[in-house]
DNA sequence: ACAATTATAGATTGATCGTTCCAAAATACA
DNA sequence: TGTATTTTGGAACGATCAATCTATAATTGT
């Protein structure tokens, strides 16, 4: 009983979320966000709330995103080992290959977020452990295949490697060097192996 | 023949440095630097040239620091692996019991600005190549002595510690627990073994 | 067709940003 | 002591920020 909205919501989350990933937050300014949505400041806000709270739900969705990428190279009928290379090899290509220079949403927000807005910390917390225990339950599946000692620490594995991913992204941003991020990769893989 | 300054410019310059690796560039106001530096703006334009001079000036402070104390603890007269680990948990303990949240000046700025600011991202990119140089050369030295085998690639190792690192000290921004990042540094220092 | 309701576009607001400017203060040299 | 030179504090500037407000457009149910 009213006028229909004449956008996309989940198609403007997407555009705002680019546009945060790609500037960072402060230096996306709303008009940023009405340009790249192609929404006016008033369907924004009746959208979305506010500039926080569309960051928040731009996380949101870039973490279910990632997870289900993530879940989905992992589940593939392959060795983890194989699936991981897999996905890092991926992941090297869209940073040198890709719009450039954006790094990770998550650690992007960590670094320019972390230490001034408890709520945005909590998120990109939750996501970093969703993250992790998305390797953790594929190499545990591993584990169970035989493929992976049964002595190995996965959890601390998971860890490690979404430390290691954080850091590949973040050296891939400052330089996108397929050679140097290759050679990462292949320690990291050792890393897996043992 | 003149009036002198009241205040030190290398003081100044550390405490600068200190708000823009707390709160990162574009949170970090001229107020709040003059607040943190004690000078007045006339006084932090005369002495740095403005903002981003001084952002490039305190990521050089940053680096001479950074460079100085790795290679102080590279030069310790023990195995090259038990430096590095030293090294880290160092850092570790920096996390988890320093001021907290801060995490890595270079990997801040690389986060906020790689993809807008050219000229901040060229630097941030030399930071990172001096730091990988300094660990190669404390490899290569260790080779030399025996340390590590004459096949194992000293380059790729170098590389992956500096981005190692970086993910560290990012998901040690996140949630600053010692146990995950001591686990973190426990499958790196796995790494360096073979 | 008319009333009720919601979406839209754009102007407006007050705050804050980085930078510049100016007059007063403090020193060195004559 | 007086003049030249530099520093200092703080006011002022225009630009930009996120957020709100207002008026108009578009729809539904009657």
């Amino acid at each position: 009983m009213a006028r229909p909205r004449e956008f996309d919501a989940d198609v403007a989350l997407e555009r705002a979320m680019q546009a945060f990933w790609a500037k960072g937050f402060k230096a996306t300014s709303l008009d940023d966000l009405c340009e790249a949505t192609g929404l006016s400041r008033s369907s924004l806000y009746a959208a979305f709330g506010g500039k926080r709270a569309l960051l928040h739900q731009s996380l949101e969705r870039y973490e279910e995103q990632g997870i289900a990428r993530i879940a989905a190279v992992l589940a593939r009928p392959v060795p983890v080992r194989v699936a991981i290379a897999s996905f890092i090899t991926g992941l090297i290509e869209s940073i040198v290959a890709g719009p450039g220079r954006r790094g990770c949403f998550i650690g992007n927000c960590a670094a320019e977020l972390a230490r001034q807005d408890q709520a945005t910390a909590a998120r990109v917390r939750r996501s970093l452990e969703r993250i992790e225990a998305t390797f953790r339950d594929a190499l545990i599946r591993a584990q169970a295949r035989g493929e992976i000692a049964a002595s190995a620490d996965i959890g601390v594995m998971a860890r490690f490697l979404v430390s290691g991913i954080q850091g590949l992204r973040l050296v891939g941003k400052a330089k996108p060097d397929r050679a140097a991020l290759e050679d990462i990769k292949n320690v990291m893989l050792r890393c897996i192996d043992r």
